[in-house]
RNA sequence: GCUGCUAUAGUGUAGACCGGCCAAUCAUGCGGGCCUUUCACGCCCGCGACUGGGGUUCAAAUCCCCAUAGCAGCACCA
């Protein structure tokens, strides 16, 4: 009976069929080691993994680190920190740069297919021919001739942007972009921090080739993959490999929060941001740090599916799934936001004792000990009507303005009195027992005072009455500071 | 500009492939009520949408066409 109590009984939706699937699937999820993972990479990631629960199968992180420019060495790890955090079955990891071989063996067999060619034209000069629907002169080499190009690429013999190996597909292919696009480009510098290489495949190539190496079946991505994987599809079909699955998902924006890796690893340097888990920021970390369970981002990000439909991510709703994970469990404390010290006429000593939690009694009390004064939030007290309020778990005053100072004085214990006079009940706390408190939300840090038995929580999430749950981040001699988490 | 995708309440989502049971689902949000020593949780009630216009049909959210809007790609990034 009392098991019921937290129990949801909300059916969540389950994901829409995917084709070919019954037998298992082999997904992947494949970020780019360039910083945190945000709540868009949890979508691609929550997405493959749920697929891959429902079917069975395997789930391989790769990690795409086949542009140097865009590598953080860092990130290897935070990466990895971060699906752990999510909880995601990955059953195996590859790393692309250590795979380098395996992509230099495979162009080699897509020349002799005659699937691809050496180019040395000028980059410039070959997009005006492919806007023209014209062959670059290199387009007509013999197999031979391109093999031996490809060699002296791998060879060094050509400085970076002098040789870039591309992919025959169709000149008058109505979209442009699909026109002999690259497969392979040659890079001086940066170094890898991983591996020492100048020929680097483009990730259409690397893509495809561990696609099919690693036999993966299904593939859910970002709809900003579409043209991708229609120029995959040219590589496929050169190798007559067969081509996975693809879902493409729609453009989710995510509002008040900055998402570019970029941007957040400049406001970072020049101190704007605290670190990659500054609360303005969107990513996982920031989340963790706020409270967010990682059950929440995954719950959210079901919800949402695989529409192609462009949508705007609610931070509303994905607050809702927090709180159904964070009430049940997060322990009651007293905040007071700004308080305002005040003695209260005619009431005795006494101690107060108030639930740690509302649903469970086991759980024990907190005791704030009355001696004569409190604390309250001063905008309880703004409004000069109210003649009476009720301190939660203790008794009711009666408020008296004069000119500027409100005066309060005990008038009886009576719940029922304080219900009777719709009297707001309120947080407060004993004027000589409390610790000061940091709420930290994204408008700006709000001061406050808040029970000393909150220091216990560090690193939980707990319920401010009347305020929020928060995640109280840090204890020191200053008291504490809590993140706030939501309503 | 070229190529393509999408279009259901404030937000997300179901229904659309196989037209009728859809005066359209669920969640969230908002409003009201109940419960309650929190403005939390729970429960109840309510609000709120098929982008527009044509067409096919006995019947269209669902199929077709056009318009409009949004988005994506057109990188030697992923």
């Amino acid at each position: 009976m009392y098991g019921a109590i937290f129990a949801t009984h909300e059916h969540r939706k389950v994901l829409p069929e995917l084709e070919g699937a019954a037998g298992g699937v082999v997904m992947r999820f494949a970020p780019n080691p360039s910083g945190p993972l945000h709540i868009g990479h949890a979508r691609a990631a929550v997405l493959n993994d749920a697929y891959v629960k429902q079917y069975g199968g395997t789930y391989i992180l790769r990690i795409e680190d086949t542009d140097p420019k865009r590598v953080d060495p860092d990130a290897y790890e935070t990466v990895r920190e971060d699906i752990r955090w999510l909880g995601l079955g990955i059953t195996e990891t590859v790393t692309q740069s250590e795979r380098l071989p395996l992509y230099y063996d495979l162009c080699r067999q897509l020349i002799q297919r005659g699937g691809a060619y050496v180019c040395t034209c000028d980059t410039e000069r070959f997009k005006e021919l492919k806007m023209a629907k014209t062959a670059c002169p290199c387009r007509d080499q013999p197999v031979e001739k391109n093999l031996d190009l490809w060699a002296k690429m791998l060879d060094h013999r050509f400085a970076e942007g002098e040789a870039t190996v591309r992919i025959r597909t169709d000149l008058n292919h109505p979209d442009p972009a699909m026109r002999d696009f690259p497969a392979f480009r040659i890079l001086d510098s940066p170094p890898h921090p991983k591996v020492k290489a100048h020929v680097y495949p483009l990730m259409n190539f690397s893509v495809v080739a561990d696609d099919h190496l690693l036999g993966v079946t299904h593939v859910i991505r970002g709809k900003d993959h579409i043209a991708n994987t229609r120029r995959q599809r040219f590589i496929y079909d050169h190798f007559g490999w067969k081509v996975p699955v693809y879902r493409h998902y729609g453009r989710m924006g995510i509002e008040g929060v900055v998402l570019s890796t970029s941007q957040m690893r400049n406001g970072i340097r020049e101190g704007t941001y605290t670190g990659w888990d500054d609360i303005r920021l969107g990513t996982l970390r920031a989340l963790a740090r706020r409270g967010i369970r990682p059950e929440a981002v995954k719950n959210a990000v079901l919800a949402i599916g695989i529409g192609e439909t462009d949508i705007s991510f609610s931070w509303d709703n994905l607050y809702s799934e927090n709180r159904k994970l964070v009430d049940p469990v997060a322990n009651r404390y007293f905040f007071v936001p700004d308080p305002i010290e005040l003695h209260i006429s005619g009431a005795q000593s006494r101690t107060a004792h108030a639930l740690l939690h509302p649903a469970d009694e086991k759980r024990g009390v907190r005791t704030l000990p009355f001696t004569g004064s409190v604390v309250l939030p001063a905008a309880e007290l703004a409004d000069r009507s109210r003649s009476l309020i009720r301190l939660k778990d203790l008794f009711n005053v009666s408020v008296e303005h004069d000119h500027a100072h409100p005066h309060l004085t005990y008038t009886g214990d009576s719940l029922a009195d304080a219900r009777a006079a719709k009297a707001p009940i309120v947080q407060w706390l004993p004027a000589d027992c409390q610790t000061p408190c940091t709420l930290r939300t994204p408008d700006g840090d709000i001061r406050g005072v808040c029970e000393p038995v909150v220091k216990t929580e560090l690193g939980k999430v707990v319920q401010f009455e009347r305020v929020g749950f928060a995640k109280i981040d840090a204890i020191s001699d200053d008291g504490v500071m809590a993140y706030f988490t939501h309503k």
